[in-house]
DNA sequence: TCTAACGTTCGATTCTTCTTGAACACATTT
DNA sequence: AAATGTGTTCAAGAAGAATCGAACGTTAGA
């Protein structure tokens, strides 16, 4: 008889493991992330020891494709970690504790280079002002005002860095 | 012959005014909102005068319940002020353009009461650890980092409405 | 080199959310 | 009160996003 089942750790999971998946399912649904991300995560931070993507799919029992996906995703803003298991093939993930650098990596990859973005347009906006004469101090106004936001934002982003504290 | 036409104000859009929705339809997406969101804001801040629910909808094209509901959504976030239009019996809307006032009304609205919540999750979590020994120590490691966590966001938030500066 | 284990990609399917349009409710004017 | 203008709600259809699972690549060890 062969063994279909994995060496150590359970497929099932434990009340504290449940209730924090749920929690983090909660939180990634109202910052409009997709529920999985949520789930994995809430796995990944209610377990000590790493757990490789196998694993995850097992637990979570969801599909290969997805896992993988959501996985990558959590990795690219630095949600979660690789980490290389002694003696075993398979990589594995643990979750990043530290919210400064969630928050870091999700502003990075998600917030600044629609920032930057932002910027072009609102050059090409300046070409568009005084077609109608009447108009042309609103729409300065208008743009004055974007740029304003513009300049706050690609001050206070990276000023989180800077906040002391542990968090 | 009637006139179907609305008394004053085209129906068409100029370019400041597409370049404007465009530039906040993808804003919009960009945070996970409904792109029509955009569009509307973008269609009220780009326009001088104030805008009736009818005028929004006959010049994005869009219906009548959807314009109802994204503006409601805009009025209670704080994105968007009602404001009278003397000799006109309908109710009228503008954007808002301090950036200030409207996150203090998204964080209000879509991210305290998430906070609030997670506080009673949290206790909840609580109960759960120490089911099996050995991982108790880890799980209040775990506990406390969300604690953590939920102190410095409940200190963070509010300190946005004490940032000086007009933005 | 071959094989087996593992990681990655992608078309098809399922499920959510957005959007529409018509019905309803309420207020204002005649 | 009737008629008209205006605001609100909601069931059903359309559009889009999340998910699955199988096929394909890649790497490690024999």
């Amino acid at each position: 008889m062969k063994n279909t089942k994995t060496p150590e750790a359970t497929d099932s999971l434990d009340d504290f493991q449940r209730e924090c998946v749920d929690l983090f399912m909660n939180a990634a649904s109202s910052l409009s992330l997709p529920r999985s991300v949520g789930e994995i995560y809430g796995l990944l931070f209610s377990t000590e020891e790493p757990l490789s993507l196998d694993d995850v799919m097992a637990r979570l029992k969801s599909s290969r494709g997805l896992t993988h996906e959501r996985l990558r995703w959590l990795r690219i803003i630095g949600a979660v970690r690789k980490v290389s298991v002694p003696g075993r093939r398979k990589e594995h993930f643990t979750a990043e504790t530290s919210l400064r650098r969630i928050a870091e990596g999700y502003i990075r990859d998600r917030i600044e280079p629609h920032l930057a973005n932002g910027q072009n347009r609102l050059i090409n906006l300046e070409g568009m002002v005084g077609a109608v004469p009447e108009r042309e101090s609103f729409q300065r106004g208008r743009i004055n005002q974007v740029m304003n936001w513009h300049k706050f934002l690609t001050r206070a982003l990276p000023a989180i860095k800077a906040i002391p504290g542990k968090f």
